[in-house]
DNA sequence: ATTGAAAGAGTCTCAGT
DNA sequence: ACTGAGACTCTTTCAAT
């Protein structure tokens, strides 16, 4: 952990607006909330040099690159001290693209992307089922995505 | 969705690589590869203009922004057909950043991102009690992210 | 801390291949 | 389609406030 943070409300909106749109250019940030170009780059060089910001992501339409299948998968352990063993045979599995240790129900909650339902299905019973320690899991495919959206930080109203 | 696509090994890599760090420079993504400035950038915009790639977003660390309380929400509804009405009474609630529609035990699945447990559990009990047409629902609380990584367009080695 | 201006680096265009 | 060079824009530094 860095130095304690302080931001101010400059601090949030640079990070509001660029969570959406990281590609804005200094000069715009600076004009959309009346401070020089100068002052942008000293706030991101400081939220960078925190953490806080940590890169820039790509925006990829999924479904256009032929990953049409999302799913969320529910995990049963035999017993939960097995959590670290089995989260690195399911890190193996590429389609799994992110992995959360949870109470409730399961024991963790997985996010799986495939191009399809036969490389879902070949990904729960070929893969996971080789995997030692799963009891069982569960699988909810979407049907479709309502929403995703960033957390808000600054509330623009 | 708009013309075909007809994507190479080198449109692969460049979306691979900026998936991870969308800062990179066109002249570094161009030694890395092999070709010049010039051609990543019109790969890239041709990318842009075919809606594959939508944009970039910031990365940041939620922990240091105050948000450390992550969970999943399985929503059960009482019908069915009332999922677009209580979609929408969902978006309401900014905390909650992602909605899908899913098939399996829940009607529809959300994540939530909060300040802390109190904030969830005012979202749990105030806001989502007033919503007509969820039966109940399950909650996730995640205790740890195991991993969060992008997914696998092109294969490095 | 913020600014404005200058230097440096990156993007974008285009003629040539 | 790719390249290299020039024009243009943006980032970065810094002296002044």
């Amino acid at each position: 952990m860095a130095t304690k943070l302080n931001l101010d409300k400059l601090d949030y909106q640079i990070i509001q607006e660029m969570m959406e749109n990281a590609e804005i250019s200094y000069a715009d940030l600076g004009k959309k909330f009346f401070v020089s170009a100068g002052t942008i780059h000293v706030r991101i060089k400081k939220l960078q040099e925190a953490g806080v910001v940590k890169g820039t992501k790509l925006n990829v339409d999924l479904k256009q690159l032929g990953y049409d299948v999302i799913a969320f998968i529910g995990v049963y352990l035999e017993k939960s001290s097995l959590y670290d063993i089995v989260a690195e045979e399911l890190r193996k599995i590429p389609q799994i693209v992110r992995l959360n240790y949870t109470t409730g129900n399961y024991s963790m909650f997985g996010e799986v992307v495939c191009k399809d339902i036969t490389e879902l299905r070949q990904i729960l019973h070929d893969d996971l089922q080789k995997i030692k320690g799963i009891e069982r899991t569960e699988t909810f495919i979407s049907l479709d995505e309502s929403f995703g959206r960033n957390v808000q930080v600054y509330k623009t109203k």
